[in-house]
DNA sequence: AGGGGCATGTAAATGGTTACATGATTAT
DNA sequence: ATAATCATGTAACCATTTACATGCCCCT
C-alpha cells in the first residue's frame, strides 16, 4: 500500500503525469521504496478508478495530468499519521548471517566482508548525492536530507557492525 | 524467493517438520524475514515437488518430517554466497519522512516522536531477548547474536536519527 | 529524415497476507 | 471428557517483478 501513498503524497504538492512523477520518484522515494515505471501507472489507474486522483489535464503525446481529489487528501492523511500499520522490516541479509554457521569460516567471513563492502559501497553513493545535489532550504529538501542523513548513518554503521563480526569470528577461532 | 532459502537452511541443520520449522523459525529469522504459517507450508510443498526437500520420515497425526537433498543443498550454497541479488531495502518509515513537508510542523515533529519511540520499544525487546534466551556458545548461537547486534546497533541509530531530526526542525523553526 | 526523449500502457509469474478450515493426540 | 497442543492444508486477494509493446513530438 506504500506506494499508492507515495504517489498520493507526491501529488498532493503538485499536479502531474506519470511520466514526471516517475522521474522525480526515482531520484528520491524510490531509494526507500523501489518501485518500476509499469507499477506506477498501474497504480495511477487504479488512484483515479478509486477517485483518489482525478485527471486535470490532457496534453501532448497523450500526456495525462493527475491532480489529487479531496478524499485522496483524506487518505494522505490517514496513512501520513498511520505508522503503525507499516509493512514489516524484511532483510535478506540478515536472514543469512542466520545460517552462516552451515558455512566454513572462511566462507563466512568472506561473507561478511562483502556486506561491509557493500555497506560503503552505498555510503559512498549517498555523500555523492549529498555533495552534487544542490540542496533548497524548503522544507522537502529538508525532510529529503534528513532521509539522506538516514542512509549515511545506516550504511556506516552496518559497515561497522560487520567488521565487529569479522572480528568476533576470528577471536573466537583462536580460543 | 528468501523464505524458501531459509527453509532450506534450517533444513541443512537437521530434518524436521512444517510445525517444528514454524517454531524454530518464529523465535529467529522471523524478526528479520517475517512469514506466516501458510506460507511456510506452501513453500515445504513447492520445494519438495523441486526436489530441493523430500519427505524422510511420516509420523503420528500426519506429521511430516522433511529433509533436504543434494540438488537442495546446492542450491542453498548458491544463494549464500550472492547477496548481490538479494531483494532491495524498503521502509514506508523512510517513505513517509520525504512527504513530512505536507504536514503541519507539530505533525512532522509528532511523527518523528512515533518514530523514536518504536525504535525505542523494539531496542527494549531485543535487550530482553539477549537476556531472557540462554546463549550456548556454538557457531549457530554465536550468528543469531551477530544479527540481534545488528538490531540492537540499528534500533540505538534509528531512535538518534530521529532525535536529531527534531532537533533540527526545532533550530529551523526558530530561524 | 532520423534519433532521442516524452509518454503510456498490458500480461504473466511470483511472493506475501489474511482468513478460513480441519482433525488427531496427549495430558489433566 | 475436554482443553491444549500438535499438525496440515486451501483459497482469494494484493503487491512486486519482468518483459513486452507502442507511438508521438521536437530538435538538428
Amino acid at each position: 500500500m506504500s506506494l499508492r501513498h507515495a504517489v498520493l503524497g507526491l501529488l498532493a504538492q503538485h499536479p502531474a503525469s506519470g511520466y514526471d512523477l516517475l522521474k522525480r520518484f526515482q531520484e528520491s522515494m524510490a531509494n526507500v521504496w523501489p518501485a518500476t515505471q509499469s507499477q506506477l501507472y498501474g497504480e495511477l489507474g487504479k488512484l483515479a478508478e478509486a477517485g483518489l486522483i482525478k485527471v486535470s489535464d490532457v496534453g501532448a503525446r497523450g500526456r495525462k495530468e493527475y491532480a489529487i481529489t479531496d478524499a485522496g487528501r483524506a487518505e494522505l492523511d490517514r496513512w501520513m499519521t498511520s505508522p503503525q500499520d507499516d509493512p514489516p522490516f524484511r532483510s535478506a541479509q540478515l536472514l543469512r548471517v542466520f545460517l552462516l554457521g552451515g558455512l566454513t569460516r572462511a566462507q563466512a567471513r568472506e561473507y561478511l566482508e562483502t556486506l561491509g563492502s557493500f555497506a560503503d559501497a552505498l555510503h559512498a553513493r549517498y555523500e555523492q548525492i549529498r555533495d552534487s545535489h544542490d540542496w533548497s532550504d524548503d522544507d522537502a529538501d529538508f525532510f529529503a536530507l534528513a532521509a539522506l542523513e538516514h542512509g549515511l548513518q545506516y550504511s556506516r554503521m552496518h559497515s561497522e557492525w560487520a567488521a565487529g563480526v569479522i572480528d568476533g569470528l576470528d577471536r573466537r577461532r583462536k580460543r
